[in-house]
DNA sequence: GAAGGCATGTAAGCTGTTACATGATTCT
DNA sequence: AGAATCATGTAACAGCTTACATGCCTTC
């Protein structure tokens, strides 16, 4: 998915600034599984203005840039439409922390273990983030499906590793100190 | 995680050639949270081999280039060492699967039944290959707490799936024959 | 007083993917 | 016969992130 297919997602939930879409991929729904940077969105929603996809209404501001709010046009939810109608590509997982963890044994299990205390610790508030929004926002079936299947697995997740944190820091202190000698 | 030090990763565990890293990351055990391809693979060994974290048997073949098969230096080993101090940054995960579940309401309900049963499908297969490794394969224990982490996650989003599927097909049924009018 | 949020936009640069170039062998 | 696998390497291109440029207001 590009940026501007983003863009016009979160424009057709509601009319947006370029800054509130950045928000929007910072700490909304589509965070969990879309990013996108303010460096990409500004170009992206000028090309899509040109492109009658979203309309632009500036709001003057009194110390600040002129507020530039963005609506989607029956246009721009057509061709939202249209690019859902691609075949999804394979998911993509990035994870920096699974690969220390995989070669943690070569580093101190202090560290291996802060790191994954603070990785529950995200677990947790995002799966609760998830269930606090609850079943209710009706509006979008798909996205309460989404939205279980996150809290599903960041619980998953979380419980996991609480259940074999304390089993594997002793294998790797044993392996370390082994390392070590 | 950048290409170089994935290589160093892929390297530690074995000698390789470029082609044969890249088959790790296309079904081996990081090919689960981390990615690489050709392009990207052959330069980062070049330019590995140059500062000496690798060093380089060719062997010749008949009717194929010489095979290049890379092998991690002390040094190299180092170099991964130290690459393993950083801090991880977040995790990043890109689904357009989850992306178009959001929108189902724009879509064919077939399409999205076809969508879930396919990624159940491939949950289970991944989960399934995950538990066949087992825990044997005692050389790191972090693959060993990771190994466990994936098949937990797997199993988790390939049962919510199927215990939700139904339910949220119907939802989008009525919902689309809505729209539709 | 410093940090962070609000608000937009440009441009350099990094990184990686895809396609091209080459070519034999093996499986279907 | 055609597709896939083995095997390396280059180069064009795409896309995104980061930093820069600007500047006020609010919170700590």
């Amino acid at each position: 998915m590009d940026v501007k297919t983003l863009c016009l997602a979160v424009l057709s939930r509601r009319d947006a600034t370029g800054y509130e879409i950045r928000k929007q991929f910072a700490e909304g729904p589509f965070a969990h599984f879309q990013k996108a940077s303010l460096g990409a969105i500004y170009p992206a929603l000028t090309r899509a203005a040109k492109e009658s996809l979203v309309t632009v209404t500036e709001e003057a501001q009194d110390g600040r840039p002129d507020k530039k709010v963005y609506s989607l046009t029956e246009v721009g939810k057509a061709a939202l439409r249209r690019a859902c109608e691609i075949e999804p590509e394979p998911d993509q997982v990035r994870s920096d922390l699974f690969f220390l963890i995989f070669f943690a044994s070569y580093q101190p299990p202090e560290k291996i273990a802060r790191l994954i205390d603070e990785r529950i610790a995200f677990y947790d508030s995002q799966q609760c983030e998830l269930d606090e929004i609850g079943p209710n926002c009706a509006a979008e079936p798909g996205m309460n499906f989404v939205r279980g299947l996150g809290s599903t697995v960041y619980r998953a997740a979380a419980d996991y590793m609480r259940a074999n944190r304390d089993t594997f820091l002793t294998h790797l202190s044993a392996k370390t100190r082994y390392a070590a000698e």
